[in-house]
DNA sequence: CTATTGATGGTC
DNA sequence: ACCATCAATAGG
């Protein structure tokens, strides 16, 4: 069993450098630990959504470079932290090299230390709140002690199901792609919205 | 079970 | 005006 306290093995900056495709599904299994107050939070990731340019119509960085997307056109390995629909916050880690504006969503986590068991960490919006991930976090190291993710066993290939994004229907073509990313049978997946049929 | 809506605020 | 959301509510 991976250690999952701030000890563990972190993942290094070469993990984030690459295609948001490749780290979203790499990142299924790892495990996402936060500092708090008393002690560490962390969860399991089960479910993430790559995308993967400024060329991306669904991501942040096709609006161009500005205050807000500038964390995505930085180097990999930072954390992206947005603030959406007056309430929540969506926790996203940065990739590629610098200048590349890519990045891959968290959208769901198997609650873990520092939380109740029961603990709701389905969606972007309440795995921050659990985890306690604020804008005090956006441009952080995700090397930092205050927020980083720790290796542990890859999900193998016959458990990971893809699909298209959730609520991106503004994105034209790129909407279709298959770049959300979960952990088959998790009870810890968000559901999303219905489906648009076809 | 599904569908709808209100809360709420930053970005552009 | 638009939104990479959630919880509460109404309806079948």
């Amino acid at each position: 069993m991976a250690q999952r306290n701030g000890q563990g093995n972190r993942l290094a900056l070469p993990f984030y450098q690459r295609p948001a495709l490749t780290v979203a599904r790499e990142l299924l299994g790892k495990v996402l630990v936060v500092a708090g107050e008393a002690g560490w939070r962390s969860g399991r990731i089960v479910e993430t959504e790559a995308y993967v340019g400024a060329h991306d119509l669904a991501c942040h960085a096709a609006k161009g470079r500005t205050a807000r997307t500038e964390v995505m056109f930085g180097p990999g390995g930072h954390a992206y932290v947005y603030f959406i629909y007056g309430m929540h916050f969506c926790f996203n880690a940065v990739t590629g090299p610098e200048g590349e504006a890519a990045a891959v969503l968290v959208r769901a986590v198997e609650p873990l230390d520092g939380l109740p068991a029961d603990a709701r960490t389905d969606g972007p919006g309440r795995l921050c709140r659990q985890l306690g991930i604020t804008r005090a976090h956006n441009g952080l190291s995700l090397l930092s002690d205050a927020l980083h993710l720790v290796d542990a066993p890859p999900v193998p290939e016959a458990r990971v199901e893809r699909g298209p994004r959730v609520g991106v229907d503004y994105a034209g073509v790129w909407a279709r792609e298959p770049f959300r990313l979960w952990v088959r049978d998790s009870r810890h997946v968000s559901r999303g919205p219905p489906r648009p049929a076809r």
